[in-house]
DNA sequence: TGGACCATGTAAGTAGTTACATGATTCG
DNA sequence: CGAATCATGTAACTACTTACATGGTCCA
């Protein structure tokens, strides 16, 4: 999986500008998968000279014109292959826990209050995706899946936290 | 947080070659964090240069050379400033979630098929890390957050699997 | 005897990110 | 009037990964 893919898959239905890709990714999949501008626009100008999409200029009222991209046929079938290659395996990269796995080399105090912020990151991770399912009670069960992901995920963080932050109360009484 | 510091507190408390971070890594943080050799060895170069560890070659029978790292003052120094530095994002990668977040655009056997690897996967790495827990009772409380971590996380995407399987079965009754 | 483990290292390539540039509109 | 939103794009940089090279030992 790479970027390429991604967009093909958001673009699979109906067409949309680097823009729109970008503000779609952001709130639906930004927990498990990112990309900037800086990795989208140059995508997609390659896909288009490749022949996996269609490029159309679209003149707007007081706002920028808009590329609008469309996938082809060639294109489906790019994603269709994607969707028959190796499934590549989740990476991860939690600066987060490799400080608390180094933890023994800090104070209490720090660790408390890496925890506390990571709390409420998760805490405003889960209130957002919580609103999303709520708004969307008739998601369509894959995105729903992912989602259900995320909002177990964050759950569990708490929760973890919370036990944790508990535990260190109990130890200074 | 770079590879850097991440090698810095591998050896705050004890010497290791390359190799030996290598396989603590694989067997302690690889779930949340993970390098190449191609990463670690050059790393560990440049911090020799910068004067942050110090190099000893040992000898050893029936196997190559070893070259201990082992961290220097400045070291520490530079490890206590990436503790004080602000905490990056947690940022992960998935292909498997991508795959179902489009899972629209393909067959449910595709997906029953994707689910159950990833349910594989993630049984394999409950069963190595609940290992780790009865092996080390007395495991030091900062490594057990991120091993129990591992855990609920395992845990967690296990019974969302199952949940959506039997899902499916009952629609297919 | 062939594969796994031990051990180090580099060169080439990749897949991005960050930062900057541009410029109009809308909203508080 | 300044910040945010809309919208696209590139150049420089970074932080790696992958693949290859080397070579000994141990074990089935």
């Amino acid at each position: 999986m790479n970027i390429q893919d991604v967009i093909l898959g958001f673009i699979y239905d109906e067409p949309m500008s680097g823009y729109d890709i970008k503000q779609m990714m952001e709130n639906s999949v930004s927990y498990f998968f990112d990309a900037s501008f800086g990795a989208i626009y140059p995508a997609l100008r390659k896909m288009e000279k490749e022949g996996l999409v269609d490029k159309q200029v679209v003149q707007q009222e007081g706002k920028p014109n808009k590329n609008m991209f469309a996938i082809t046929d060639k294109g489906k079938e790019q994603f269709q292959h994607y969707l028959r290659s190796p499934i590549n395996p989740t990476v991860m990269r939690s600066d987060i826990l490799i400080r608390i796995f180094f933890g023994r080399f800090t104070t209490k105090e720090k660790i408390n209050q890496w925890l506390l912020a990571e709390r409420e990151k998760n805490q405003a991770l889960y209130d957002s995706l919580k609103l999303l399912e709520e708004k969307y009670p008739n998601m369509e069960r894959y995105k729903r899946f992912t989602l259900e992901y995320g909002i177990r995920q964050a759950e569990m963080v708490i929760g973890l936290i919370d036990e944790t932050l508990s535990k260190v109360m109990e130890q200074e009484e």
